[in-house]
DNA sequence: TCATACATGTAAGTTGTTACATGATTGC
DNA sequence: GCAATCATGTAACAACTTACATGTATGA
């Protein structure tokens, strides 16, 4: 399980609480994998059934108390271990795309509002980005290399989504065209 | 869920059977959504619980007999208007981004050696779209927009590869850069 | 003879979503 | 007064994976 990795990530450069996991996974690191809380605390409560960390609890005197999880020795070889397995490629499964190929049944202007609409949700995804709320946490490297690794998975998720709206503004002019090819006046 | 809205979706054009379905989520329409034969079976049962499919028994004499799944009104409409309903982003979820952006605590040569695997099974699936075997289909659109349409999905598929692969390249090079110049002799 | 294609399914498990549940504090 | 943030969870469900199960026909 990815998100079980991608805890154990995480606790390897510094403990984390589950809600603190649960902002990273909804914040800064949403563009490569997300998860909910029930996800995260349910993870964080198996890997500590299976002794891979370890819980401290906190009290704090305004807030509610916490629970602040350490990555242990085996935590930490289960992490080092799948960092060096390489890995297949994930099956992919885009709804907007199986929407898209049967959309004949549509009118013109009906694919063409669902594409300018996810148009406007990819664009306001790269604003987030680009507001630079996820490239805060690259002062935490701890060494060029790392923050190079973090600065390319940031620029991953741009490229990815610049490339998305390229092929959808092509879809939408070549749509414009043919439709106005076909018309009868 | 959108395994049964694309299920609509084929069923839409002709009659399928189970089998004639799960080879298409394996195949040709395996670049935007795939599906296991269990999923399937257990989704056209469903669809057909709720009558929006119709089952057809055929004979066969060499082979096995088959279930042919037919749509029917309520089927057609549920598509009809998903196809119309515009759809969110989808939550990203990329194992491969986990495992590059923790892979500081690997060697150069580990690092590099995942990316070498990931460029190599990426290569493999871009021949066997470039093979034709996904294009084939294309003659079967009923329209030139239908044709237009599952041709851009097609395109989307190797662009988004192509741009998979620029990425990873960039990576590559940089990572060796980098090492080359951190490097004591 | 051995693998592959045809054809359909069950069972058990994992992963992910959505709704429900609680309760203090802080800022508007 | 009301929403948001902090903080953690349960329960029910939906979606997906993997292994098990069966049996014929065809071609290498």
């Amino acid at each position: 399980m990815s998100l079980k990795h991608a805890i154990l990530g995480f606790l390897n450069m510094r403990p984390f609480s589950g809600y603190e996991l649960y902002k990273l996974f909804n914040g800064s690191v949403n563009n490569y994998w997300s998860a909910t809380h029930t996800q995260i605390y349910k993870a964080l409560s198996e890997l500590a059934r299976v002794k891979m960390v370890e819980i401290e609890l906190v009290h704090q005197e305004t807030n509610p108390d916490k629970k602040v999880y350490h990555l242990k020795q085996s935590g930490k070889a289960e992490l080092q271990n799948w960092l060096e397995t390489p890995l297949d490629l994930a099956p992919v499964r885009d709804k907007f795309l199986v929407q898209f190929s049967f959309s004949d049944s549509l009118d013109d202007k009906d694919i063409i509002c669902n594409i300018e609409s996810y148009i406007e949700k990819i664009n306001e995804k790269m604003d987030v980005i680009k507001a630079g709320h996820y490239s805060e946490y690259l002062k935490y490297a701890h060494s060029n290399r790392e923050k190079f690794l973090w600065e390319k998975t940031l620029e991953h998720g741009i490229r990815s989504y610049e490339n998305e709206l390229h092929w959808l503004r092509d879809c939408l002019s070549e749509l414009k065209q043919l439709s106005a090819g076909t018309e009868e006046s």
